[in-house]
RNA sequence: CGCGAAGUAGAGCAGCGGUAGCUCGUCGGGCUCAUAACCCGAAGGUCGGAGGUUCGAACCCUCCCUUCGCAACCA
């Protein structure tokens, strides 16, 4: 394998579009820090950065809809996002912006010399345009009817009903979802960056030298390149963002994923005059942390970037995390289906430690998992209060109680085999967590931490030193005793201290305490300290014991899915399927029905009924009295003329006296409002419907 | 449609050709220094489904099903 002098480790750029939740710290936030605090520990020359991604068209809509600046929007995210990740202890040597002047420099730059070599394409297109709002419109912001299912609310790219990939050009009805005017095309130009021209480049530099990367990534580039790639916009017309440097480019900006991975760069300029070093050196080793929607940007456009501008290293790895789901569904900011992390510290303060166990110890590293607050009180209760915190409770209690509060010593004459196999898995321990780091399963690392500190309570507990206390007077132990009790907590007590060590990376928080208990100094965390048996000198004494985990009640854990369930918006996609099907019906009963066009020819109210309108409908062969109960949503004098749908073959049923001959279909919309079913274009009336 | 990833006890994972295993949870018993650990025992799986290869398949092959992702903003 190849020798790396240093490590540079990236994060995926948050969007500052809005707070981070713990879908983001699972992703990747917390695999990057566990992995930079190891290297660190480590004494690797190593750098951690980050920082928001401020540009994009999202945020000048979102700041249209405020009514305010798109860079008060970034402000008042980027602020919210770097206190959320410096409470989860989030050791970023740079959390940055790509707002700042070093940033657009910098891309601006790179992009210059992409094209100064002539390596875009500059070709004319049209595109969609809103006049109203004088912005050129991305295809998910124009909404018209499906051609193929009649949704009427299908998105350019794609109609959510049903499934369809669609064009702009198809909808039916177009119009803009900024100002719901209707798009006109307009001639842009843009530069394209032809990524086809590294395919061969990209197959042999991942498929053949990197198979070491996850199944999850690597297939996923693998399925790209198989399928070919295609020359990709770099720009964007828009007013936010980093201006294209060149001639005549008003109103043009890079696009944003274009100028977010060289964000990385920008942020580790900031950083240190050394950024060269980190970015330019054969062997420095670049990792990117990222989730899975962004395989492609760090493994083939990304790289393919960095490969024609020349200079630069490629990332050694890309390991993305798969997706964190909540109480069993997708996490949705729209929704505000979320566990935001400026809540949970508020709400559980002191408990950082305690999520990032729970974020790693069931993080989606091969899979989405999912998040439950039922799973994380049990990890909590179970694993980190019954098992670590208990552990180092008991060892230092006893400790205080057996050993007058101080480290006793080792005795070597009376060692035997049960002493030295726990010592063995303290070695065990360190080589294993080292060895699951270094692989990125930090799951299975975290493991082998709360697994020591499993056979430390099991030693603890074949040795029972409480038993050699004769009705619990210390003066009257015997010697040899003592000494078997000096063995059994000294073992204990390095144990403990092995514990910070291999700790620290994942619960730094729960690390500190454990090297104030033991009055000892953070130099003691060094890797290079861990699997050994001096960590603790004889005879130094030691701090009374503080708890390091708390028990979580069945209260805190209600009232957080209450809040949860309380604070979602809307109904659950699966919710809505569950509770309006019906009984399934064979063909056979639905041909009973008889449906037919018709025309509403007038309408008036019905006396003595709030809801009842009397309609006079032509189905074409006949007119029909029908007694609907719209009048909440409808005046007589509004409809008349319409077009609907009648249920023709339905019994007559007498209300308030007049007998109604048929039923209208409605659909019932937003706010319960009814709307009526209509054929997409006008129909004779009588025409049969199926 | 196609492609990629995943589907193993209530939860999370390992096993990837040779008697289904680990951690947590559940139930019963023992023990008790401790935020009830540790020990003993039990329940719980037709390893997504169906075929095939093999003396033998969770594992290899084929087909199918389910979930997630798939290039403009969701890690």
């Amino acid at each position: 394998m190849k020798e790396f002098k240093r490590i540079l480790v990236t994060a995926a750029l948050p969007y500052a579009n809005g707070p981070i939740h713990i879908g983001h710290l699972a992703g990747c936030y917390l695999p990057a820090d566990i992995y930079v605090r190891y290297q660190r520990a480590q004494k690797k020359d190593i750098k951690f950065v980050g920082g928001s991604d401020e540009h994009g068209v999202p945020i000048t809509i979102r700041a249209m809809k405020e009514g305010i600046s798109p860079q008060q929007v970034v402000d008042k995210y980027h602020a919210l996002i770097k206190e959320s990740m410096e409470q989860m202890a989030i050791s970023f040597d740079i959390y940055s912006r790509t707002s700042n002047k070093i940033h657009h420099e910098t891309a601006a730059a790179f992009f210059k010399k992409l094209y100064d070599d002539g390596l875009f394409e500059e070709k004319e297109t049209e595109q969609y345009y809103d006049e109203k709002t004088k912005t050129f419109l991305a295809d998910r912001y124009i909404t018209g009817t499906c051609p193929i299912c009649g949704n009427p609310n299908a998105y350019g790219d794609q109609c959510e009903r049903c499934g369809s990939s669609l064009s702009p050009e198809q909808l039916i009805n177009p119009r803009s979802t900024l100002s719901d005017a209707v798009p006109v095309k307009k001639k842009t130009t843009h530069w394209y960056f032809p990524l086809q021209n590294y395919e061969s480049w990209l197959k042999e530099w991942i498929l053949k030298d990197h198979t070491e990367w996850k199944n999850n990534v690597y297939g996923q580039c693998k399925s790209w390149l198989d399928t070919g790639l295609q020359s990709r916009a770099m720009t964007r017309d828009s007013n936010w963002g980093v201006k294209v440097p060149l001639p005549n480019t008003e109103g043009k900006v890079l696009y944003v994923w274009f100028d977010a991975p060289i964000g990385y760069i920008s942020a580790t300029k900031e950083l240190t005059p050394n950024w060269a070093d980190y970015w330019c050196k054969e062997d420095t080793r670049l990792i990117h942390f990222i989730g899975k929607d962004n395989i492609v940007f760090h493994c083939i456009i990304f790289p393919a970037m960095l490969k024609a501008h020349g200079n630069f290293v490629l990332p050694d790895n890309v390991p993305a995390n798969e997706f964190l789901n909540i109480e069993g569904e997708k996490v949705s900011t729209s929704r505000n289906w979320a566990v935001w992390i400026n809540e949970y510290v508020k709400n559980f303060p002191g408990c950082e430690d305690v999520l990032r166990y729970v974020l790693c110890a069931n993080a989606p590293e091969t899979k989405d998992n999912d998040f439950t607050w039922k799973d994380f009180q049990e990890r909590n209760n179970s694993e980190l209060v019954a098992i670590f915190g208990n552990f180092v409770n008991r060892s230092l209690v006893l400790m205080h109680r057996l050993c007058k509060g101080k480290v006793p010593p080792l005795h070597q004459d009376i060692l035997d085999d049960v002493d030295r196999a726990i010592i063995q898995e303290i070695e065990n321990a360190k080589r294993r967590v080292e060895e699951s780091v270094e692989q990125f399963k930090f799951r299975e690392a975290l493991f082998e931490v709360i697994d020591l500190a499993r056979k430390g309570n099991k030693y603890l507990q074949d040795r029972e030193p409480w038993k050699k206390v004769p009705g619990g007077k210390d003066d009257h132990i015997d010697k040899s005793d003592q000494k078997q009790i000096d063995n059994c907590l000294h073992i204990c007590l390095q144990l403990t201290a092995n514990l910070a060590i291999l700790i620290n990376p994942f619960l730094p928080f729960t690390s500190k305490k454990l090297l104030h208990m033991l009055k000892v100094v953070d130099k003691m965390l060094d890797w290079e300290n861990a699997g050994k048996l001096k960590l603790l000198s004889v005879g130094y004494s030691l701090r009374a014991p503080e708890l390091l985990f708390r028990k979580i009640e069945d209260a805190e854990i209600n009232a957080q899915v209450e809040k949860l369930r309380a604070g979602s918006v809307g109904t659950t996609q699966n919710e809505e399927k569950k509770t309006s099907l019906k009984t399934e019906i064979q063909y056979d009963d639905f041909a009973k029905l008889d449906l037919k066009t018709g025309i509403i020819l007038s309408a008036e109210k019905v006396e003595k009924a709030d809801k009842l309108l009397k309609l006079e409908i032509d189905l074409g062969f006949e007119k029909r009295t029908v007694v609907s109960g719209i009048a909440l949503h409808f005046k007589p004098e509004e409809i008349i003329g319409r077009q609907v749908v009648v249920v023709a073959n339905l019994a007559p049923r007498k209300m308030k006296g007049i007998e109604s001959n048929g039923m209208i279909l409605m659909a019932e919309g937003k706010d319960g409002k009814l709307v009526f079913v209509n054929p997409d274009e006008n129909t004779p009336a009588g025409a049969s419907v199926s």
